[in-house]
DNA sequence: TCAACCAATTGCAAAATGCAATCAGTTTGG
DNA sequence: CCAAACTGATTGCATTTTGCAATTGGTTGA
């Protein structure tokens, strides 16, 4: 909605599409989660999002063309969510992030360890990743899979996280 | 000030670092504008940052170990701010979001120069600046400066810019 | 039929932001 | 020597954004 144009910077331009406090955090959890449902992305969250800032975001992502909607074709009422190219492409700053994360700041080992797999990758382990990303979110390319081991601890999900915060919470 | 620690992700606590409206802004006007005092980053910074948003975010960037202060020896008023290695290590992070801005956003020829030679120097210049940084803002290394013009251009300030913008303002 | 589930929406309090005015100490120019 | 300009902030206040809980209108599966 609010389109500042503070200033034509690439930076700043950058910061005015996901320069927020959710919507990288709900691209993570598309990008690495394999999220692609409201309800997923509203329950399992290890931040916990708020339904109405989850669906503002989702809606201003879409607006910026990071994400497009589509009915779900297994459940009416249901909307499945798909990451854009524009969306893929930020699988390199999500790396160099999370790698700086890692380096600086008290991150807990557990959820480090796709920060530690893209960091250890590289590059080309990057598009690679990207690749499996477009073959599923916009059916193209992907002649051949990523490693199957690799992507799966990629995109392993916090669930057991989510679970145990769940669990301490009402035991 | 607020440290939520809504989960230990290197991404999420990256963004309780710096995920905010101004604090990447005041580092990249810091690290490629050679700002190191307030007024400066008050006055020619073009989003225009109000002055107690500046003050709260340097404090905040302070507690983080984000930049430390010194009082300026030229002037007993004068405080100067530092980059430390913590901020530094933020250069590739600032190139990526700067591609990806490039690549994606409709960014300004002008205010993208810089943006265009990290991308194209790669992580070999970006090693290279951030020894310029240290140089500067630690005090150490620096063995044989980075070479004077391009280090000239990727720290060209915005100055022109703001200029221009404040005499569209007051013609 | 009916409880569970779906993607949101609403209302409201709290926090963050933007803006202008102001502050006390410091330096500079005449 | 003194006034003007400059230093890094701080204050007050209106607007905007956020966070949270409750709720909505519709769908699904038993």
């Amino acid at each position: 909605m609010a389109m500042d144009l503070r200033s034509g910077c690439p930076i700043n331009l950058s910061l005015e599409v996901f320069g927020d406090r959710w919507s990288l955090i709900i691209l993570r959890d598309m990008i690495f989660g394999g999220k692609r449902h409201f309800r997923e992305l509203l329950t399992t969250s290890i931040e916990g999002i708020a339904s109405n800032i989850l669906a503002d975001r989702l809606k201003r992502l879409m607006e910026f063309g990071m994400l497009t909607k589509a009915d779900d074709p297994t459940h009416k009422q249901k909307a499945i969510y798909s990451l854009t190219e524009k969306s893929i492409a930020l699988v390199p700053i999500m790396a160099q992030l999370g790698a700086w994360g890692r380096a600086w700041l008290p991150v807990s080992e557990e959820l480090s360890i796709r920060a530690e797999l893209l960091e250890d990758g590289g590059p080309a382990m990057w598009e690679a990743f990207m690749a499996d990303l477009r073959a599923e979110h916009l059916g193209i390319g992907k002649v051949r899979p990523m490693d199957e081991s690799v992507r799966g601890r990629l995109q392993a999900g916090y669930e057991a996280v989510v679970l145990r915060k769940a669990g301490a919470a009402s035991p």
